[in-house]
DNA sequence: GCTTAATCGAGACGGTACGTCCGGTCTTACC
DNA sequence: GGTAAGACCGGACGTACCGTCTCGATTAAGC
């Protein structure tokens, strides 16, 4: 038997309710500390297990791999938006892309999302947990309000909404994660509104 | 002193004009060989050498890193284009973006590529050294084609080249990397349309 | 408070009264068997608790350590001879020579036995529990037995008991546990034959 | 191919000249100081190599346990005699018994002789290397002054020269590892007394 | 019969040692 | 001086046990 842990088969490791809510917050706490004090490659098992002060079985007991602690502490500390999801769809859309803008750009943990998403590139399950727990509900209410603007006739309707999702959310990605080109307000507001004058 | 292997910065190790031209031959095949049937998780310095039938050392001596020579491996065997570089803009545009699918989505190498970027979001030497031998010389040539077309007024002549450019590299990386949904030649027909409807 | 296990002093234990039977045996019988199949060392606290269907707090609090365990399993299912207590010395001698011979050579859980004393080695409560609850007991007839044959006159008067035992005892052990030559019938008749030559 | 360790067969590790005199020097004081301080038990290979300021893959490249670092250590350090090697038999006889006595009584390495014994009982390797790399030589001087007595006529020659021997290093090794009894320089004395009446 | 307390199976916990793997440096002998 | 070979120190890995602990469920006495 197994249960699914942000998308990780792993085998069961009997019942969650048993399991320590001190070490399981110590351990997010250290994981996420030592993420943004020295990076991804750098924090290991072993130093998450030192700072929380756990046995080192504990972390293995309930995550399969490295990138599930730091992805699950990163995902308990760091937060975007809210933004206004209703009104005017391109505000919608530039206030999502300031609000990942400013994440990558300004914050301590956001700043190390790059990293994660490196390492999803040879850790499959890790991909999956970050693709379904963190961008797709950051994608969900931009989704939305697409489709009503396409009801509303304000956006073509012949536009697949995935699509034109990506061009808003692609291009500020690929600066972070390959191009090296500036990723600033500017660039920002360059491609919301190339964005808005493709779907128009 | 230091020299530059494909930017990065290492202590000068003796005159390269001595180093042996089998063993370069061999750990560049080596390293593909590994990387291509293993994933760059599993490539090792030492097991590129034994591979190439080479002193651990003479790596050291010639790449700084694992990325390096994986990298300049990569350089060695994959290649993509030529493309037509000019004539139609458009045609242009979906020649090159069918061409990167083609590699990802087709090739040995190609696909594994991935995982050099997710390597690079944690070597910044990498980084750079992908972005000038790898992005760069790909776009160059689109960026041309694009400012002929602005001037044949065939394009708007207010945007920046490389936002536009962006907006049909970007979405294709960002299924590779980033969101986990289906990268095929209908999506990349349908990417090439709206930035070019976006330009227009 | 506290209490005496086969010379060990552990912490009193609430009502032995209380304890489960059937754990009891389950894991007497699991130690012993785990102990014959795989060795001393090989034998874990875990591995019994799990063998005998029982929990590990159970062996904790009835036994203070591995050694005591294996040994009590040990003693309730490894026995020898009984052998004559009386008439002639020599039959006496040779009779437990042989006895001890058997056991160690012979038997599933005697020959396990060597490493049972390699453990005391490092455990001074197994040691002398397994001196007093295997060793003397097996020792007190042949003195006795000794003893009055050097009233009777047949044996020299002037030695003292223990060692003289030792004359006999000891080369067999010598064997079994320090000197890897052969542990045979003749040399137990060998080593009887000196042995009573020396006591004449 | 293997190589031959005091008994041991390991895989071949190259070659035994490269391998670092400083390092191999550390790893012996290390483990010998270790052994005598805290006891076999609490020897570890990691604590073997933090204390001789050395990497642990070191330790398991040039031996197969830590049985084999800690009685090579022993060796290197422990020595016992010289004794006279001719005259008298007895008074030869007397000279080892009473050496062996000091060793395990009095001194550092020696009193934890008996552990390495203990550990042998699981450890089949160890044991061959003990009785061939320890015990033998101190046998061998012994055996051959007693076929000189023998042939000169001064003991019986009907005795197997090993059984002989037995019946005095027997009994101080099975006080030392068994009987808990006490092994003193008067028991000593009877035995050796007792031996020689019966070698008479 | 009811309560109360100790024992039970189960297993999570903080630790420690294991033996392996790899990184990056160094030494040696050959060419 | 570059090279193949490989020993070296360091350190992370994932596993196995240790001995302690907490949890309900069960069981057995004493009321």
């Amino acid at each position: 038997m197994s249960r699914l842990f942000l998308g990780y088969s792993v085998p069961m490791p009997a019942d969650p309710a048993r399991r320590s809510q001190e070490s399981w917050r110590a351990i997010l706490d250290a994981a996420y500390a030592l993420f943004v004090e020295n990076g991804y490659q750098s924090v290991t098992m072993g130093g998450i297990a030192a700072r929380a002060g756990v046995g080192r079985q504990t972390l293995y007991r309930w995550w399969p791999s490295k990138g599930a602690v730091v992805f699950e502490a990163f995902l308990d500390k760091v937060s975007i938006g809210p933004f206004p999801a209703d009104g005017d769809f391109a505000a919608i859309l530039r206030a999502y892309a300031h609000g990942f803008l400013t994440l990558y750009v300004d914050g301590a943990g956001g700043s190390r999302l790059r990293e994660l998403i490196g390492a999803a590139q040879t850790d499959p399950d890790l991909a999956r947990a970050m693709a379904e727990q963190w961008f797709e509900p950051r994608r969900a209410p931009v989704r939305q309000a697409l489709r009503e603007a396409q009801q509303a006739g304000a956006v073509r309707a012949d536009v697949d909404a995935d699509t034109a999702l990506d061009l808003v959310f692609a291009p500020l990605h690929y600066r972070l994660l390959v191009s090296g080109q500036p990723l600033d307000a500017a660039y920002a507001d360059a491609v919301v509104d190339l964005c808005l004058h493709a779907l128009r």
